[in-house]
DNA sequence: TTGTACGCGTTATCAC
DNA sequence: GTGATAACGCGTACAA
């Protein structure tokens, strides 16, 4: 078993030159030479040390994936499941590898570590907040990144979801069926996903001439436990509709409801968001907007190639369409 | 910015030596010397080349991290999640990096990727097989790494957790509590996992003299839809309970007994298995085996540095104890 | 205690 | 087409 080039030229008689220059592909090779080489690295199974090649070529060809898990068990979230295997994929597709960070709190010096020169090319930071320190910090370091989540900061490229026009879209879906007390519970306002969601909320209502009453806003946590608490709240003040920024929440929500004996969609219709796998088997099934974080995840990864390649380009910007997807939990007849 | 171990030398009036060794806490650096290049270090926010390192070295501070995706979305499973969050964390504290790979079907390639030399100094390996060819590839490569679930390959160290004897506690519970037609819906068995918790549910049986039926016994996917089907398959033999090898399982054959107008537990008790969010939310709570995930993560990340320092050592094994939970799904009272 | 010099395994720039 | 040879940035005997 050889183990480096030097190695595998002598075997076949030429310099370490010509044998890097076949497991590059390079062209200027002689079709006979090249044969010749590749032949005796298949038969000694050689591969090039990644380390060696990524100090000479200053490439490594690694991405790193920084996701903060700022709540416990944040993995749980079949949000961060998918989005990881969406980038995972990507990634592999594209002969990257993936080095994973799950950052607990107080890991500022985690980021660093990442960004360290060499390690990896880029990085992609699930970063949910609007102006994120740690963001900042990856851009001061000159670090290349897309971060998954809008950012204010105009220098940060970035992938989402179309958070606004879907939970618009989602508000406007209960009002168009004549429900006029809509209330929301929200994710936490630090995240941008969370304002957006409240801000496409907030535009149906204006769109619709309803007018905004704070009463019918509960801020939470996307956790189911946070949507059941927020339900319990809401229900002093009577609505007849619920837009919850996350499907955990509805089921939080449904389970309140059903305790208080209220009927859904009857009394109470509701609508959710991310179309997790719970969502259609819920009793009645669950309205909500499909978000494909997968897709998301495999954006990321494109973009920050891309990046890779562009080092010049900055602040790009990608936003996903979302859809909504209408089962009975709204009130509405299947279609 | 400083960028390189030479320019700090320089900056310090030291020899690149000098500073390699204050970065590196080596001991034999004069007191005033060490804080005077520190201090520099500190004011450049100079971090050493992590590839360079490496090369040196011999040593990269990262560990692989392959996941067979074998069925689509295996993320979704909560034990993967878990697995992985623990890996994460106990790599993280022991100032590892951790190199993920989702490897889809036909990734015989990425496991070679994965095991080049110089990427990474050892291999987490999540491989369900008994015997898995790409656990045999890896030893075959001198790759060193641990193995989550049990192998027959003596040559491979691995950790897991004690099924045999967590499936027996759980069927020997049903029985201990008159059950006689205990059915079982099992994973599927070219896995270890399957294979050990259908030992432990014949081991209870033989326990309590009660004759194994192959009738009653259905082997599945781990899924949800996977129980359902099973479930429906048993019911023509009129079990008086069912031990299900997951929690989805159980989930599946729960809704099946609901759709059946089974009474669980009066007509058929029910056991699972993993101890899932989902489980204390079933209706009835589902007795279940908890099984520590994130510390099985935890142990093969433990017990792959300790191989990496002590190359000699093979086919270790450590596992970990899991704990009967019992709610009411299988007609005892709580306790 | 500090510095010199070589090696880690590649890539890339030259000549030939 | 092919082959020396100089980087890449760091660790580490060995010498001083």
């Amino acid at each position: 078993m050889a183990h480096t080039l030097e190695e595998i030229a002598r075997l076949s008689g030429v310099s370490r030159s010509t044998v890097s220059r076949v497991i590059n592909g390079d062209v200027r090779v002689a079709a006979a030479t090249r044969e010749r080489v590749a032949a005796i690295v298949e038969r000694e199974g050689y591969r090039p040390n990644r380390t060696a090649q990524s100090l000479a070529s200053g490439r490594s060809n690694v991405l790193g994936v920084v996701i903060p898990m700022a709540a416990d068990g944040v993995l749980a979230d079949p949000y961060f499941s998918r989005l990881l295997h969406g980038i995972a994929r990507e990634a592999d597709g594209r002969d990257q590898f993936v080095m994973l960070s799950l950052a607990e709190a107080g890991f500022i010096h985690r980021i660093d570590e990442v960004a360290r020169r060499g390690m990896v090319d880029g990085v992609v930071f699930s970063g949910s907040h609007a102006s994120d320190p740690f963001a900042d910090r990856l851009v001061e370091s000159g670090t290349i990144f897309v971060n998954v989540g809008r950012s204010d900061n105009p220098q940060v490229s970035y992938v989402d979801n179309d958070n606004v026009s879907s939970a618009r879209q989602a508000t406007a879906h209960l009002l168009r069926l004549g429900r006029r007390r809509v209330a929301t519970i929200t994710g936490p306002l630090f995240a941008t996903v969370s304002q957006d969601r409240l801000t496409g909320y907030r535009e149906a209502l204006e769109q619709f001439g309803v007018r905004y009453d704070e009463e019918l806003v509960f801020e939470s946590d996307f956790t189911e436990a946070g949507g059941r608490v927020g339900m319990r709240r809401l229900l002093e003040h009577r609505p007849d509709a619920v837009f919850a920024a996350s499907d955990r929440m509805a089921a939080g929500a449904l389970n309140e409801l059903r305790a208080a004996l209220v009927a859904v969609p009857d009394d109470v219709a509701l609508v959710g968001f991310d179309d997790i796998p719970l969502a259609q088997q819920m009793e009645p099934p669950l309205t909500t907007v499909r978000q494909n974080a997968e897709q998301l995840g495999a954006a990321a990864v494109a973009l920050l190639l891309d990046l890779i390649d562009n080092p010049s380009e900055s602040g790009r910007r990608i936003i996903l369409p979302s859809e909504l997807v209408v089962r009975s939990s709204c009130g509405a007849g299947l279609g």
